[in-house]
DNA sequence: CCAAATCACCTTTTACATCA
DNA sequence: ATGATGTAAAAGGTGATTTG
């Protein structure tokens, strides 16, 4: 691959000509803002050998992550052992655990937004399941007073000069069918909204899964 | 000292452009 | 036309600094 010295020119003729070829680049994905790069100040061709040492060995971090996975908390005791254990100073060790913390956190809290998201999307689906019983049932119930005022019609035609017929609609419907008769005037429409939309709904969510 | 936000730099990936 | 190669920009990763 390119190396170093590549990679510097690209970045020094990027950095000093900005434009030079992002013309060429056509939109895409739009609006990109990017934090603008700033090379070192010790100037672009020289070495500036000392304050650089970036990037942990992979000996180095195993360590760290060992020690962070037994105590995510840093007391300075052990700060001080594993600085000097690591070849590193102390401070590093330090700013290491703190940079940890904030990166396990971030982590910790997508895992739980995902969670909670399927958890979410769950109840969806559960509702939506819901609702199809509700409609379900209200049918049978439509059925049952449908019999009941077929049954009530037969036995008025069978014995009209039976004083008392309990099996009138009237008779029947109040204690058991009242609250639906309530529900069925404002809801209605509710509920057979859901049944139209219930197959898309339930696709929808289906994206989610 | 810590958490949170941000910076600075490095590496990898992506999307094009150019060339053999 | 097509695969190889070069390049800039974007995205991702991480050590370090700043701020409250």
């Amino acid at each position: 691959m390119n190396n170093q010295i590549d990679e510097d020119h690209m970045a020094l003729i990027s950095q000093l000509y900005p434009g030079v070829y992002t013309q060429m680049v056509p939109q895409q994905g739009e609006a990109k803002p990017r934090r603008r790069r700033r090379k070192n100040k010790s100037g672009e061709g020289g070495g500036c050998a000392a304050a650089k040492k970036r990037k942990l060995s992979s000996e180095q971090v195993n360590l760290l992550e060992m020690n962070f996975g037994n105590e995510h908390k840093l007391e300075s005791e052990r700060k001080d052992r594993l600085a000097s254990e690591l070849g590193l100073d102390p401070r590093q060790v330090a700013v290491w655990f703190q940079n940890r913390r904030a990166r396990w956190k971030n982590k910790k809290l997508e895992e739980e937004y995902s969670t909670l998201k399927k958890m979410h999307d769950n109840v969806v689906v559960e509702k939506c399941r819901l609702e199809s019983e509700v409609l379900q049932l209200k049918e049978q119930i439509m059925d049952a007073k449908k019999e009941i005022q077929r049954l009530a019609e037969r036995a008025e035609g069978v014995s009209s000069n039976s004083p008392s017929s309990s099996l009138s609609v009237e008779a029947v419907e109040p204690p058991f069918l009242g609250e639906f008769g309530v529900v069925s005037e404002g809801y209605d429409n509710m509920f057979y909204a859901a049944e139209n939309n219930y197959i898309h709904g339930m696709e929808w969510v289906n994206l989610y899964l």
